[in-house]
DNA sequence: CCCAATCAGTTGCGGATTGAAACCAGCATG
DNA sequence: CATGCTGGTTTCAATCCGCAACTGATTGGG
């Protein structure tokens, strides 16, 4: 009885009207960010993703399907031979803020003082900095200082 | 296998020297996060929680007993009575802005254009701007300027 | 050409996780 | 006492996940 409204790649969202959610419905689950962190770090093969991420690869090819199905990922023939390859689409690579965030929240709240951790350099090796939000004025923004406004 | 470091309520990380996968590890599901949105919302009672998550109450004692066991919510009794009531902590704040890329990730790639959809606004009602991240002498960076490196 | 290894999956199978709905207990009101 | 609200717990079916074995298409070497 689900009746299509218009044209849609990836039906029923748990929350439509939210971007959060439907954020979530994509990439919110236990693997599909992990693929992504390591795509941007330099994963392409199937092999590459299953040794670095560690999961199972049943599960792995699913992921792999489905974040090329939504548009995260594209499967292109490795310039140097025959072999396919995956990489990161335009969408793909403006989660690089996501990852980016997560990484800082762990990075302050998940590690003990002193425990070994991955950290991001930039070009020069300097560590990135904290990623804070600000209003248009440049003022510090948190959850107290913002609020959600419906739009169309 | 007893490997009590000191308090430890969530063992054997997914990769535990990866912030992105810690983080992940602790609210990497379909519906912590969104708990967390609406904890940022304004939201406090169970039933408040489950009106707007549409959640399943057995998940949701369960995500709300979880993310209270891992320090982004304490329960509190309410000020203006003796009902008790989730607020978030400190680090259930610090997660302000990943809830913020993912809201800005969707609203930019998960919506057809002219869609209707709520976004985020500050006290005078101005759109929070893009969070984009930089180095630290302000050039942007992405995933093509960045690596990940070890620390201890 | 033949044999072996590697890559990218697919399939089958138990066990853990999730979800919908029903049930339950405490408290407040009428 | 009956009703309603809050904050759950229980039950049970469906789904998801990881493991291991298998396929099938390529490289790679002798």
């Amino acid at each position: 009885m689900p009746r299509s409204t218009e044209r849609a790649p990836d039906p029923d969202w748990t929350d439509a009207a939210c971007p959060v959610a439907r954020t979530l419905d994509l990439v919110g689950d236990r693997w599909s960010l992990l693929v992504i962190r390591d795509a941007m770090d330099g994963a392409r093969s199937f092999t590459e993703f299953q040794r670095r991420t560690g999961i199972a690869r049943n599960i792995l090819t699913d992921r792999l399907r489905k974040l090329t199905a939504h548009g995260f990922l594209t499967q292109r023939t490795a310039p140097s031979g025959r072999r396919r390859e995956y990489v990161l689409t335009e969408a793909g690579r403006d989660l690089f803020p996501v990852i980016l965030t997560l990484r800082q929240w762990g990075e302050r709240h998940a590690f003990a003082p002193g425990e070994a951790h991955s950290t991001l350099v930039d070009e020069h090796g300097t560590p990135v900095p904290e990623l804070t939000p600000t209003s248009a004025d440049g003022t510090p923004l948190g959850t107290g200082t913002t609020q959600v406004r419906k739009v169309h």
